[in-house]
DNA sequence: CGCTTAATTGACTTTCCTCAAACCTGGTGG
DNA sequence: CCACCAGGTTTGAGGAAAGTCAATTAAGCG
């Protein structure tokens, strides 16, 4: 992932990455509270991340798929606020925070890379929030798709057939929706003839009608 | 705001910080695209910032009060993905980026400061999340009540009387919720007894009565 | 003091949630 | 191999919550 590093870093780099972890669909890579320690690198597989509410109910703030980072946001408190579940078997990368620190002081290359990497998540979550802000449900699951499209793409994988690992439940709580409205939702945009699902695995058909549901809609001000 | 550095680290530290810029209300402090070079610790007054979606909508994605930072997630870009407009006439500290970077590399307490900072910012983007999670209008307005007065509380002003700077219509942007349910909700907040409204200020009466109408009402899985 | 913009309130409509039932799907055991 | 079971998903009907449209009141500002 680490991009604009000197072989030499590289190298030194490696050896803060050579761990990796394996885990089952189901199983949790961290939990709430847990100490911050490492950060992960999702090789394959995907996650879900969320945090439990004062008053126990859950929220799920993240899904994190593979190429993306997870754990990040622990480091402040010195322990995760939320946790993290692997949404089908996974495998991760293992990277252990202070020794990667320590190899920032000395490569500022690497220093850069990890505020780079802050910074991505900070935006990331700016467009959940612009995802979110979006006040139909159908405008929320469009933007939904649309998002996890791009962000396969971007990291190489087919942009338009992908695997939507996460259950319908998820979706909603992800959403503040509930399991009926996604299901709802699917069948339409299926009907529509915007997607296709089979189970959980989704084909977009036609990106552009589903960014004109995701963007449109919304009659608001253009401030 | 750094803690834990040196007295002459500090000294430093200020040599950084010591260009403030003044808005008035509307104003904006930096727009969409404008290239990455600062950071901004506001000194008084508030902000709102807001990304606008391809289509063109816009998207509030934060409140920034007295003592929090601003301008963070342009890093991995290099821009501003959205605008920061002040709220009320308001002061920051402009923080030069790469000065405060150089200085860093220098200063390993700083840079874990850093490190915290932008936790910290993901930490709060959780929060908001969470907040956002809740599917009751009135969960969601009570939860952002909640979130700013304990933002002034930390930051050692009255967490139970402040200034509500900003617009219904930003609220409610904010809370993908309408001007009107906004300002019926604040209504009957207030005929129940639970705050005391003046015009933009504001008056915590029941901070539990407040808490159990942001938190409860979720009769969701308890995850 | 009048004008403009923001906030409130009301009546009505739409959307989404709730409750409930039926339906798949994958795994288990007879 | 098939029946059965459990969890997840889909679909339907009815009700509650929030949105829309429109009118009124209050608040800022020159």
């Amino acid at each position: 992932m680490p991009v604009g590093l000197g072989d030499e870093d590289i190298e030194r780099l490696e050896q803060v990455t050579r761990k990796k972890k394996i885990l089952k669909a189901g199983d949790t890579l961290f939990r709430a509270g847990d100490p911050f320690s490492n950060l992960y690198a999702i090789r394959s597989g995907s996650f879900k991340s969320a945090v439990i509410g004062a008053d126990g109910d859950t929220q799920v703030t993240h899904f994190a798929l593979p190429g993306e980072l997870l754990g990040l946001d622990a480091y402040s408190g010195g322990s995760h606020p939320g946790y993290a579940e692997a949404l089908e078997d996974s495998s991760v990368c293992v990277l252990p925070f202070t020794q990667l620190e320590n190899l920032a002081q000395q490569v500022p290359a690497l220093q850069k890379q990890i505020y780079n990497i802050f910074s991505e998540e900070l935006k990331q979550d700016s467009d959940v929030l612009l995802l979110l802000g979006k006040r139909s449900a159908e405008g929320r699951l469009a933007a939904l798709l649309i998002n996890i499209s791009s962000r396969y793409a971007r990291r190489g994988y087919s942009a338009s057939e992908f695997k939507l690992s996460m259950q319908r439940i998820d979706i909603a709580n992800y959403l503040g929706l509930t399991a009926e409205t996604v299901s709802r939702l699917i069948s339409r945009f299926q009907k529509q003839g915007l997607i296709r699902v089979q189970g959980r695995s989704i084909t977009i058909l036609d990106l552009i009608a589903l960014s004109e549901l995701a963007g449109t809609h919304c009659s608001y001000e253009n401030g």
